[in-house]
DNA sequence: CTGAAAGCGCTTACAG
DNA sequence: CTGAAAGCGCTTACAG
């Protein structure tokens, strides 16, 4: 900038005036293009550390993934969350970088990417029910969006309708006439996601007049290989489900796999719906039937709800729930005569 | 700091050596103990962008994806690069930022993150076989290693070795009897990875004094969409084969597809073997035979290149290949009697 | 309409 | 063993 102002007979003032634009600033006409023309001819580029040293930001948003490396590396939606956020900040000169903290991590490290000044705001994919370092943060004025679990006091947040999902999936079950409809969850029940596709499995089952037993529901854990033991399990009660929502295509792909080792297959032995709706799912065989997640949604929600809170404007609903959409296919039938 | 230099009863240069534990500064164990003591009361975060301004360093390496958004959301890898790269830098305090290029992008603008010193080196996810933008940040001296091809001189870049993964791939099905072997690309072969799969194919042909037939071989387009029209067109072929090998799990999921909607099933009918190993392919019907490609060991080595470039660490090979491995599955069987 | 100067929060020769 | 001071590359009152 140094070189830009000599070069072009002027002061640092006015180079650094006319190359952001300042309003009111008041230069004179011949001197901005001549200050554009040098600065072109330099070939200059301001120094972002010099920037953020000044203004006291930062520019950068930090996606904190909270989960272990093999369930970040096996995540289906983390390109889709990723373009979503990013589509919503870059056109507003925000970057993302991306920070993983192990969900047991005790001594996790991610409010120090606040504490040093590393990053504007944070984006927490968290799926654990409550976070003493989420509350810390918030606390201290921190801007913060959860995405995925809305359990907590004030903080901002960004999910899925589970519980409306659910409901749907099984009631879709329901009005192909079966009675027995078993559950898998996605993951285990101190998930919040797992707790609210639980309740739309039941408040479908109580509105049918279904009565709720606990038999029928077995927990899921993220992976395909979770999907065995509980599918096992249902298939082996005595009065075995004609149907199974599973809380997740993953999970669904081993129960799937489960029931065909028994010589059961969908979906004339049993319906079978998952959630999710992994890209994969149209090929399986047969097509499975799911409920659509809107990833890259969720992405650029959390991205514009974290624009916001870090550039202090109004956040229009503090918690954003997005709706999903049933996806027929051809794991789901009739209920045998 | 300046607080912590009073609280301490010290300048702030000594708060700055015992911080960084510099060497042979001589600090008193004393004053050490002290300003330690008070750092922690205080609750004293250093600020990184002052840091990087004095340093001339920021400590951020940029992931540069080269993908339209929808190659970017649909990529089931991105995870496991990401996590393999930053369990490589993170350890030495670097962090990874993400940022997104249109392949297409004539006015791309990754090299601004250079420029404006948003980022020390970029890891460059690109599989176009040449981009002038990489030429001119290479030549300047940045840290730069790409991701998935290899043909620009003097540039780092880390791959898999495909010609050997496609060599065996083929080599398995010409051991099972087929000489009537097709195959579809993994993406045009203006991609320097399809080029190089295709090589494998023909390299393991010509040794086993099979001709090459040029009609035998199709183009994918990345997507399982992109896998039904080649298809087709193999089996719509005269003398038709009885083995396909796919450059893709994903394309391979609409090959098999199209295979299904002809009446013509893997194994038996037709063997069929993909590339990638993505994680859903042994839960199809039947399991897909595959190639694996080590996603995280790309990222973690791909970290360790750029991390020993920023570093001006010596490099031990400017040109990495990967190993493959076979996966065998039930996809691929003798050819028939 | 334009410039001199202070300041953002650090590091690091240099002096004592 | 410790401190005063310059400097990293910017922005922004303030003065003229």
């Amino acid at each position: 900038m140094e070189d830009v102002a000599k070069a072009a007979g002027v002061s640092r003032t006015t180079v650094s005036f006319v190359l952001n634009n300042i309003p009111n600033s008041n230069i004179a006409d011949a001197t901005r293009e001549r200050v554009l023309q040098v600065a072109r001819e330099l070939d200059y580029a301001p120094n972002t550390q010099a920037l953020n040293l000044v203004t006291g930001r930062t520019m950068m948003i930090a996606l904190v993934v909270r989960k272990t490396t093999h369930q970040m590396a096996s995540d289906a939606f983390l390109g889709a969350v990723i373009e979503g956020i990013m589509q919503a900040i870059e056109p507003h000169g925000y970057h993302l970088m991306i920070h993983a903290a192990q969900p047991d991590g005790v001594n996790s490290t991610y409010r120090d990417l606040i504490r040093t000044r590393k990053a504007d705001g944070l984006v927490i994919s968290s799926p654990m029910v409550s976070d003493a370092e989420v509350r810390l943060l918030h606390d201290e004025g921190t801007p913060v969006v959860l995405q995925g679990a809305s359990t907590m006091e004030g903080v901002a947040s960004i999910d899925v309708d589970n519980e409306q999902g659910a409901y749907d999936a099984v009631r879709h079950l329901i009005e192909l006439g079966h009675r027995r409809i078993g559950h898998i969850s996605n993951a285990p029940f101190s998930y919040a996601a797992s707790c609210e596709r639980l309740n739309g499995y039941r408040k479908a089952l109580a509105e049918a007049g279904i009565p709720f037993d606990r038999a029928l529901v077995r927990e899921g854990n993220f992976t395909a290989e979770s999907g065995y033991e509980p599918m096992y399990a249902l298939l082996d009660l005595e009065d075995r489900p004609t149907a199974v929502f599973i809380g997740s295509d993953e999970v669904a792909l081993g129960a799937l796999d489960a029931a065909r080792q028994r010589g059961i297959t969908a979906p004339d032995d049993l319906s079978v719906i998952g959630f999710d709706n992994l890209p994969v799912g149209r090929y399986l065989q047969p097509p499975l039937t799911t409920v659509h997640l809107p990833a890259f949604d969720l992405g650029r929600e959390a991205g514009n709800m974290i624009l916001a809170l870090v550039r202090s404007e109004h956040l229009p609903r503090l918690k954003v729930s997005l709706p999903t959409r049933l996806i027929l296919r051809g794991s789901t039938a009739p209920v045998p005569a």
